[in-house]
DNA sequence: CGGTCCAGGACAGAAGCTGACCTGGACAGG
DNA sequence: CCTGTCCAGGTCAGCTTCTGTCCTGGACCG
């Protein structure tokens, strides 16, 4: 008999009788008292619980959560748990691998009729044709970040410049100090939302631009995010100029009514002027893109400003008007 | 790792029952291929059924009923359900409370280690200020579809008419009938691919505008779906007459070349035409609005066609060389 | 026909395993 | 208090096993 198979063996008369004597699991499966401790060793460095008890009567035991009790999950929840596992991939992070082996594993602890359930939903995540792949953060920079979160650690981390990978180029690598406050995530992006300790601010930085360094700083505070509502805050930053900074901001006025704008605005900012007209302050990543931004309300519109933005207004006029030029 | 607690993770990736390639297996085991085949060789000795098929995209598959060891949760397994679950909100089904819920069963079977590890991964999943929220789908329609896939049972079901909501104008919903294959959802929105018994044709009906109607009717032989992958015959949908069908489509000539353009093109269509200069066809909602979308490439270029789109150019010509008209 | 995949033999070197022996601590009962 | 039973863990020699690197061969697909 092999060692695997005499450790499965083993987690099968663990599973079979509570207390379990060193001396008579060696005997039943035929080798030293020493190489059952050590068998044991090995099945609770795999993640197996196995508790000992001293003394006469005592012995090997096998604990709640490694023999998992099934779960009784009612119908909603194994919904749920078919549904989010299934989509995980789509969600930014590494998942897919580990998402399918949990799936698995709760799948092999499930009452028949919940698996059968479970079975059922079959979901299939697509992402749309020339929908660019979101960057995937790996699992362990997560659970990283989560835990100095946890731990309140000041987190030390290189960041790599806008638009540009971790792994793209060292020299980009700007190292950096905050305290971690949240982990979040939005349209398959991940975010941290941190007090910088070097700007003395709150910032959203994004994790797939972001490699945590060990060992943590010191332990700190939490402070009150702006707002008190990380969400709130979160939004708000989308349209700030930390992550989503748009190099060319612009304002116009529109001659549609603020509320059939607001919810085309995307992360510009509307207000009403009066109630067939309205305000859009956007951004864009260039002049030319920001002032076509504006037309695809295709109504009538004047620029506000920045000067540039008037100055694209009138080579998009061009454009639209000359074929091929200018 | 040691050898065991390798073969043990063999057996969970195997569990996930897609088709495992040796050399796929080998990798992510961080071993050799051969060592891959003399595990499967092992595991096979103990009992466990696994099935290779030869050639390209063969693999190892374990069979069904094989009694398996119980599996752990493990590290990344752990990652997986904690976001996943508390991601799931995001996904446009109506999970969150189920969601929330089965991360509390699942999180009292977990040993203590996996459970702080848990504990420590908090997510907060926003939504971009300014996006819409996307429809909502109720679980039971999601399990309602889910089960008649399996049971390839014909659907009967009313259908909103597009950009209805299910519940807006009973009138509006029409009667239809479908052979359900595949449930799919993409950017939190959800699709149930189909072949219509009305229309002979396969289609792409948005789960939040069908209600499933009892009882279901006749069992049906699975038809392949076009192309025999479904994740690229629905991204190719997307870019169809179907679900997101624009009801103003034409095309341009950018003076960029095709691999700047592909990026950012959408669900439109990229052809080179030179070096220097692409055709790009595309669609909109309006033909003032899909002209505009042609600007923020910010290069010249020429309308091609059709007519309206040639005059919506004329038009924004107008609107971006004289304030406040036309 | 070449590419991809599984199947399995041979072999040297490395790694792991086992049993024997040891000390030590926890626990229960006489 | 002392003894017997049990777990915990260190060490070490010897041996089994495992692994990677070869190799050949067959099945399958386009």
């Amino acid at each position: 008999m092999t060692t695997t198979s005499r450790l499965l063996t083993l987690l099968s008369l663990l599973q079979t009788r509570r207390d379990w004597p060193g001396p008579l699991l060696a005997s039943r499966l035929d080798v030293s008292d020493r190489t059952v401790r050590r068998d044991v060793d090995r099945l609770r460095e795999m993640g197996y619980s196995i508790r000992a008890t001293m003394g006469p009567d005592g012995g090997y035991r096998l604990d709640v959560g490694s023999e998992l009790p099934p779960l009784l999950f009612d119908d909603d929840q194994t919904v749920a748990v078919a549904v989010a596992l299934q989509v995980a991939p789509a969600l930014g992070a590494d998942v897919e691998e580990a998402a399918a082996r949990a799936l698995g594993t709760i799948r092999q602890v499930m009452p028949a009729r919940l698996r059968h359930r479970l079975d059922a939903l079959e979901v299939t995540a697509v992402r749309r044709a020339g929908d660019p792949a979101p960057p995937t953060v790996p699992l362990d920079v997560l659970v990283t970040l989560a835990s100095t979160i946890r731990d309140r650690a000041t987190l030390r981390f290189d960041y790599a410049a806008r638009h540009a990978a971790v792994g793209d180029d060292p020299q980009a690598l700007a190292p950096r100090r905050a305290e971690p406050h949240h982990l979040v995530t939005s349209h398959g992006r991940w975010y941290l939302v941190g007090w910088d300790l070097d700007h003395d601010d709150w910032r959203l930085y994004s994790v797939d631009r972001l490699r945590p360094r060990l060992p943590h700083g010191p332990r700190f505070a939490p402070r009150t995010v702006p707002g008190g509502d990380v969400d709130a805050f979160v939004s708000a930053r989308f349209k700030g100029s930390d992550v989503d900074a748009w190099p060319c901001r612009g304002t116009v006025v529109l001659h549609l009514p603020a509320r059939d704008v607001l919810p085309f605005a995307g992360d510009g900012t509307v207000t009403a002027v009066d109630e067939h007209t309205c305000r859009l302050e956007a951004g864009a990543w260039s002049w030319g893109a920001l002032a076509a931004s504006f037309g695809r309300f295709d109504v009538p519109m004047e620029a506000v400003g920045p000067p540039e933005l008037v100055s694209a207004f009138a080579t998009l006029a061009e454009r639209y008007a000359s074929p091929g030029g200018p």
